[in-house]
DNA sequence: CTCTGATACAACCATTTGATTGTACGATAA
DNA sequence: TTATCGTACAATCAAATGGTTGTATCAGAG
C-alpha cells in the first residue's frame, strides 16, 4: 500500500496537466498503449517540440512515464496517479456530505448553531 | 438524470480552477458551508480583490455559485460539478483497464497483434 | 563512416495568469 | 443623511504558459 503524501505543489501540477485538451488526449492514448513521442506528435497540428513540452508537463505531474526504447522514448500513462487524483476529488465530495450531515443534525436538534468563532 | 455534455473548454476550466491551492481551499470551505467573499478573504494573505478573482475562476468553472444575501455574496460549492470531474477521471481509468483487457486477449491467443493501421 | 530519424534543449515571443492598487456603487448602521 | 461595509471592476505589472525555430546529440540503417 502506497501512502504517498501529495504536496499542494503535486496537486497543482496534476490538475494543471489535466487542464489542457491536447495533454488529456496524450494521456488517453498513453493509457491505452505505449506510444513514442514522435508517434504522438503525428496526431496534432503543432510542432514536435510543442508536443514534447506537453509530454514533459504530464511527466512532471507523474501522469506519464518515459522509457527509452532504442532511439525512441516510449510514453506510458500512469494509472496510480489517476487514482490519486480520483481520491482528491472524493475528498471534496466527502466534505459536501459532511455539510449535509451537519444540517441533518441541526434539524434533529431544532437548535440554532452557536458561532464557532 | 443530467447528461450535460462537457466541452473541452469546460473541462479545461474545471481542472485549471482546481490547479491552485487557494482555490481548492476556497472550494473546501464553500462545500462545508456558505461563506461570503469577505469571510473567505479573511483566511488568506492576499488582497480582497485577489480572492474575488479566485472565486470568479471557480465560478467560471461552475465549481461554485454566488448568491446575493443583503450586501454580501454568499459562495456555495457545487457538488454536481465535482461529480462531473470525478466521472472524467473515471473515464481515464476505464481506458487503462481496456488496455489490460487487450493484453489479456493477446496472451489468451498467443498471437502477435496485426498492425491496426 | 555517413545519413537519417527521434529526441533534447535553448532562445524567443505572444498571451494568460495571479497579484496589486484605485475607484465606484449598493446595502446597512448610526 | 452620512458613514461604512461588502462588492464590482478597471488598469497595471511580473511571472508563467504554450507555442515557435534552431542547434546538438544519439541510435540505427546503408
Amino acid at each position: 500500500m502506497v501512502v504517498s503524501e501529495l504536496s499542494d505543489q503535486d496537486v497543482n501540477r496534476i490538475f494543471r496537466a489535466l487542464a489542457d485538451s491536447t495533454r488529456r488526449d496524450i494521456l488517453r492514448r498513453t493509457l491505452v498503449n505505449d506510444v513514442s513521442v514522435s508517434q504522438l506528435a503525428d496526431n496534432y497540428d503543432m510542432s514536435f517540440a510543442a508536443v514534447q513540452k506537453h509530454v514533459a508537463v504530464l511527466e512532471d505531474a507523474r501522469l506519464v512515464t518515459k522509457e527509452p526504447r532504442g532511439r525512441e522514448r516510449m510514453v506510458r500513462g500512469n494509472r496510480d496517479r489517476i487514482r490519486q487524483a480520483q481520491r482528491l476529488l472524493d475528498h471534496f465530495d466527502e466534505l459536501w456530505r459532511a455539510r449535509i450531515d451537519r444540517l441533518d443534525g441541526l434539524l434533529a436538534e431544532g437548535d440554532p448553531a452557536p458561532s464557532d468563532t
